[in-house]
DNA sequence: GCAAATTGTTGTGGCGTACAACATAACCGG
DNA sequence: CCGGTTATGTTGTACGCCACAACAATTTGC
């Protein structure tokens, strides 16, 4: 706010620019509701669009004509030129994905591995499964890479900082795989990355202020959105809901601190009480809906009451309009309808006509390649001349 | 970040005019200062000074020929022509000043009461002292009004929801103040705008992620600031850092709710043990640093460390870079140097190397009062162009 | 007292958007 | 089927704002 840069006219231009891309980005829009939404003059638009087609960023469909009086408007759309590569390396794979503006994945691969892989294996299978998948899309562009880690990652460098699963620490993993790929590359923690992803093409669009709470195998992790900007924090390792305190004793978490909201609420525990030895999404909230035992609904109870404590603290610190509930933290809430919501207004600011919205991840397995590819994405949005 | 609106060129200049007037704000500066930060040409600053100056604004010194080689750059400072009011309704009484830019507070006045004032008589008494202490100030122009408020304030409007010791519930508190006073009014937490008054003026100078925790008689409240701009949250609620559950059952807190950091960390607590009825910050610090007794330690200790694990939470969240205690806070902590920042350490994510920086507020008595008039101050830089 | 350094001042040019006038293409009513 | 209405794309002009360059002013240092 006080350090800030003045200085602009042709970064107006830059501006107006991003402000349509980054629109067309998130729906198709014509030009008329370009117009609208920017306030800006219908020449100006014009002018903007004309731009972006020529660099390739976007492309327009001739009109919708769709039943209105008038000259019907062209229809605007992000182009498949400009492309992605997503990576999410994990315990057991890698994941690496192409992915075009709008959130389109456009090819996934997974390639499993036995012990964690080591970053040097991770960046190996991360380029060449991106170069192979974008030998097959002829006529795009990479316009960068974006990996999702699970762990805490400096977000101005992507470097990973401590990933306990993986085994990694000070892994300046964005800087291998844009070295490698010969573009830029950006990292940042999985959960934060899912919370992006919902926030611009999920359970969150259009809100300014969110919070993600993504239920992962290994741990509870999240994003935050507040007046419209992604919570980066100093170092960019903002949103680690995991992390927050809600009890004295109790388990030792990841970390090996106790009573912290990963430490109570494990995916792993409710696997235990169900007798399942493993179990995808789906699988989990069925059986978590079907079986009403009194240990598994014991269970539930508990961890959703742990949960509330952990979820009316970020209420009451950081006030959002909705709440998305990731991984199976949406399967958990979902055996226990209202639980949560009820649990929650017990503890949050009694201000009961501003009930915050808490909902399920719209987005399914495909949240972090999506969130990941935003990364680059950014950056092009930020400066879309170069094109 | 979606609905925004671009068009600009006008705007362009509305936001230097803006720059500059905040930079000022902040702390005088130099036109070639000016400058420098903020990477504009010399013959723009030039003009948006002289604008500034024919506004009344800012002033401009004659050099202050600071042994440098080169013709001397004239010092700007803000005037003394823009004036605010503020207010701060409290338990016993309603204290009203007036604050120039650059956080200067010109006058102050503190009307007692016996019981908690109705809306209506600390409107009036709000009004009448304003009036009086603007009668003395010649030349001043009145900007506006801002209302500390000791509880949750909806910003956009400055609707009290609900201030439980004042027993207010929506009261439209700022309306009815800029009404009465025919300007512009603004109002929000108490905490909050200590908070922001901190960040600008105080022990959060400069910095961009800062999380302010104060402690008053009547609870626990903070703000947040995020990347360089205060967290409001959807309503402007956010910063209620006094709910935060640290831990099951416990003392209920003044919502109702067990386990809330405020609910374990109280000023009266440790008024009791040390045997006091009453005491100002320094009396309070004085006697927590001498009296060495067992009882008073454990309750210092006990307060720490629960204080520690809301902190730590909030780290973990927010990944701020400083942490500002304000209020008995920061009598609480004198007390024991050393053992808060180790009790957070143990909780929050262990990365060493980049410890949060938690400090002591630097402002005293007039936080409030200057936090308050940073609302229609912050308002002036939005739109300096009408003076 | 003169050279060097730094900054204020002034006039010109470029860039970006707004605006107005015109062109285009749908719908609507007969 | 056709002209009126409405909404939007297109084009050329005007205005606002900043960068830049040249010049003036003022201090330091030798």
């Amino acid at each position: 706010m006080f350090g800030e840069q003045g200085g602009r006219n042709d970064l107006v231009r830059r501006h107006n620019l991003a402000l349509v891309l980054r629109r067309v980005h998130v729906a198709p829009a014509t030009r008329s509701e370009l117009t609208r939404v920017s306030g800006l003059n219908r020449s100006t638009i014009g002018a903007l669009v004309a731009e972006l087609v020529d660099r390739g960023l976007v492309v327009e469909d001739e009109a919708a004509g769709a039943g209105q009086v008038g000259r019907p408007s062209p229809l605007v759309r992000p182009s498949d030129v400009p492309i992605a590569v997503a990576v999410n390396p994990e315990l057991d794979a890698v994941t690496v994905a192409t992915v075009r503006l709008g959130g389109r994945v456009l090819a996934k691969e997974r390639v499993p591995f036995d012990a964690p892989p080591t970053p040097d294996e991770a960046v190996a299978v991360a380029v060449d499964t991106a170069r192979r998948l974008l030998a097959r899309s002829n006529g795009a562009r990479l316009v960068g890479a974006g990996i999702a880690v699970p762990g805490v990652v400096r977000r101005v460098d992507g470097l990973v900082r401590l990933a306990p699963h993986l085994g990694w620490r000070d892994v300046p993993i964005a800087a291998m795989v844009g070295e490698a790929l010969g573009v830029f590359a950006g990292a940042a923690n999985d959960a934060g990355l899912g919370a992006q992803a919902e926030w611009v093409f999920g359970a969150g669009r259009g809100v300014e202020d969110l919070v993600y709470v993504h239920g992962g195998a290994s741990g509870v992790g999240g994003g935050i959105v507040s007046g419209g900007a992604l919570v980066g924090g100093a170092t960019g390792h903002a949103g680690e809901l995991g992390h927050i305190g809600i009890r004295r004793g109790g388990r030792a978490d990841t970390i090996g601190v106790r009573g912290t909201l990963e430490s109570e609420v494990r995916r792993s525990a409710l696997l235990e009480v169900l007798g399942l030895d493993r179990a995808d999404p789906d699988e989990l909230e069925a059986a978590l809906t079907a079986d009403r035992s009194s240990p598994v609904r014991a269970e539930v109870r508990r961890q959703i009451d742990a949960l509330a404590v952990a979820l009316a603290s970020v209420i009451n610190l950081l006030n959002p309009s909705r709440i998305v509930l990731g991984g199976f933290l949406s399967a958990l809430t979902a055996a226990t309808p209202g639980r949560l919501a009820d649990m929650v207004a017990t503890r949050a600011l009694p201000l009961p006509d501003e009930p915050v919205d808490i909902r399920r991840a719209a987005l399914g397995s495909d949240l972090l390649l999506i969130g990941a590819a935003e990364l680059p994405f950014t950056r092009l949005f930020a400066d879309p001349l170069p094109a």
